[in-house]
DNA sequence: CGTCTGGTTGATACGACTCAAATTTGGTGG
DNA sequence: CCACCAAATTTGAGTCGTATCAACCAGACG
């Protein structure tokens, strides 16, 4: 029996329930296992201000960084100042499990909003590891979730058009905060500017409002005062053309198919 | 001590010895743990032929494989056929080490020459960790340099143009393979087409032409019959904006520097 | 020796960028 | 509660990097 019960149990998503949720989407928990992460996870907690780097470029990285409430991104720039976003992180989300292997950190990690920061050290989180294995393997599967994510950035900055890559984006984020129950009636809590879809996209903020503009105009999406409602998923999907395996949700998200999918909301 | 003198003992590179040299480049192993290393490759060897895919989107992954000959990519194609290089694998890279706690692979691998593909079974692999800290340590510290690259060429797709793209991908790919000890004399053998550099790169191979020629006429590279000869390391690191450092070597390369670097041989 | 794949060249088209300014939104202090 | 300011969004006009399309050429190979 895994610990579906605790969390609709849970109030509103206080400390690090985001973040047991967020492995549960991946993989079945014990209910001692999610105690165990959580306890790892309570011992050190940090309030991040928003829009502050978290962690930079060239640091030696000390601990496991866990997401508990708010968002915050990955970056990277040149040395001219172009700057990249490589991932978002939502409530639950681990900036990297292994990272305290190497001596330097290569990219920076910023908070986007004001975080609630869990960290567990490398021993803690040796021994959580060590305490179970069904963490363990949950734990290494997020990891290859991220690195499958990071993967379908790479394509769609390679091959998708500046529509296809926004409505991706949107498609992956709504999926992935339907997982760990940010979503009510379609819609959920979006507190990134058109400048960090840009940075995400790599495209211009100017282009990105255009675009967001063509999918307001088709009826397809809903974007204001950080809130993302999407009204045509179907619609959405396809332009995306999103395939949700990637993201290796045990229960497929309500933004889907690529595949023969009926129109939600017929047109 | 570790086994670089068991490397320089040995002849051109036969079987998997380039898998050993990979995992020093990283970080110093037990001439034991090498042997432990080179003995779960062994077990399982396959021939691939050049261009075929080894494994293929939707498969299940059953086993761990390096490349111990050859060069193979991960790719990851849209439902309308385009198509994007997501990484490429040379010899003694690994393909993926935990594939095997997903369902279902969510990107294909194919070989570009001829493939000696080692295959080592999940159990095998476990066992060869519980065996030696160390030969974990450094397999899970080559996931994430393999994590490291993956988000480079994301930052490269988002925000470099095509010459500094180019430029990146000789950049890495040469650091790469010095790492391993297949550059001599600042030479390597290099069996992309163009057709290959564009689809990771996200360009057209037509483009791809336009940027190499650039990139002869200044004198920086040379890249004919399949060699690839870098003239001006500094010039060229500088075009692509390319550090090293996310690929973690113990070693710097020899194509390096953004920082402050003189060029090593006058224009 | 013809065929095929990969490389090269030229002309043209278009998607996204740049620059610039106007407008709206959200936060802050009086 | 309103005035003010900074940040974010929106709009328009013009430009540029890269794609597209179309040939042509060279070497590899059966």
């Amino acid at each position: 029996m895994h610990c579906t019960a605790i969390m609709s149990d849970l109030p509103e998503n206080p400390g690090g329930h985001a973040a047991v949720h967020k492995l549960l989407s991946l993989a079945p928990l014990r209910e001692e296992d999610c105690h165990l992460y959580l306890e790892a996870l309570g011992r050190r907690v940090r309030q991040i201000t928003a829009r502050t780097d978290i962690t930079h470029e060239g640091d030696n990285p000390r601990a496991v960084r866990v997401v508990l409430e708010g968002w915050a991104c990955r970056y990277k720039e040149l040395p001219d100042g172009r700057r990249q976003i490589l991932a978002f992180f939502v409530p639950g989300d681990l900036c990297d499990s292994a990272v305290f292997l190497l001596d330097q950190m290569d990219h920076s990690i910023a908070a986007i909003t004001p975080v609630t920061l869990g960290e567990i050290t490398p021993d803690a989180f040796a021994q959580m590891t060590r305490e179970s294995t069904e963490l363990a393997d949950a734990l290494a599967l997020n990891e290859l979730v991220t690195v499958a994510i990071q993967r379908e950035w790479t394509l769609g900055l390679g091959q998708r058009n500046a529509l296809e890559r926004v409505a991706h984006l949107l498609c992956e984020l709504h999926a992935r905060l339907e997982a760990i129950g940010l979503v009510k009636d379609g819609q959920c809590h979006l507190p990134l500017t058109q400048i960090d879809i840009g940075s995400a996209t790599g495209l211009t903020s100017v282009h990105v409002n255009r675009v967001l503009q063509e999918l307001r105009r088709d009826g397809i999406i809903e974007l204001t005062r950080r809130r993302l409602t999407i009204h045509r998923p179907a619609a959405l999907g396809r332009a995306a053309m999103f395939d949700p395996v990637y993201l290796h949700l045990r229960q497929l998200p309500r933004v889907a198919a690529v595949r023969p999918a009926p129109e939600a909301f017929a047109p």
